[in-house]
DNA sequence: ACCAAGTATCTTGACGGGCGAGATTATCGG
DNA sequence: CCGATAATCTCGCCCGTCAAGATACTTGGT
């Protein structure tokens, strides 16, 4: 399973792996945490994030994406947006102009639970970042981004082994 | 939620933020597709690794610490070891000095499933690197684990805000 | 212009299963 | 013998999937 090379690059490259892997897995728990610690479940919680997210960029997101982007059935979806309305975190609007469709929006119950998760977390970033010069991140950022477009094709990949050929989830 | 800020370094911190979202969202996607593709879940799949893990770094991981490892309750650890032992990944071995442990060993059907997980991933990653110097990928390396351990204090602090003091699952 | 069939979007209801909480059993150490 | 530890068992909740339905838009023929 560990190629185990013994060259000094071999052995970056295997570390580096482990430090990706700890990082999501890490991420994930932080996540799911938070959530339990608010009354709510990781998805629910990575809901509300796309929801602002979506909503900042200026392009509200509907139930059908939200679907695409978690990776959720349509009936999944439907009762995460009334566990998040109930809540009082987002709200739905119908388009006025295709009334099919419901754009969801932030309220300010969600946006504050957003930020109360970002904030210490960005905090911990800066840290982190402000021990490497501009260079430095340059080359951090080269790389996640590449390693970003890799995962996602692969991530494509193994869903088009089994069903419906994989819906690109733009992000 | 986000601080746009206008100069190059701010613009920098917030991209590399962003990558490591998409990277960790998407590594937890390609778990669980791949996990479904042979009908388990996600949750198993993370279990078969860490039992392999420990294997090859010749320490077996107890029910127990497995439990800790992925943040799980003892009651679904046994359900889930039970559909991994059914499913023919692993299984169970008392330990002959202590008998209330339990040792968990990789048999050759989860061997082979981590193996195929693993390969594409690595050869994906291997791509993706050989595209940077050694110099750059230590950069990568140092803020990778710079961020592991800031993470992971975060993640022990989340915890310790509710229940139990943050356990420590070494891993 | 109108109506019917087809398509898209979301919602509903039934169902299965993972997960957590607490009690129970088996074993170890003193 | 007694407290502590490790795993298991039992029960109930709730999330997510699946299939069917409701509503709204779109297209094509007359």
């Amino acid at each position: 399973m560990y190629r185990r090379r013994d060259d000094r690059r071999g052995q970056m490259i295997g570390d580096i792996t482990n430090d990706l892997r700890r990082y999501s897995v890490d991420a994930q728990h932080i996540g799911h945490a938070f959530a339990g610690l608010h009354g709510l479940n990781a998805t629910d919680l990575q809901a509300l994030i796309a929801v602002m997210d979506a909503e900042l960029v200026g392009d509200p997101i509907t139930p059908g994406r939200l679907g695409e982007r978690l990776n959720l059935s349509s009936g999944s979806v439907t009762a995460l947006i009334d566990r998040l309305e109930r809540a009082g975190h987002i709200r739905r609007d119908r388009d006025t102009a295709d009334r099919r469709k419901v754009f969801l929006h932030y309220a300010d119950r969600g946006a504050e639970l957003a930020r109360s998760f970002f904030a210490p977390l960005g905090r911990r970033t800066d840290d982190v970042m402000a021990r490497y010069t501009d260079e430095e991140l340059e080359v951090v950022h080269r790389f996640m981004a590449d390693m970003v477009v890799s995962m996602r094709e692969h991530r494509d990949a193994v869903r088009a082994a089994r069903g419906g050929p994989a819906k690109r989830a733009t992000d």
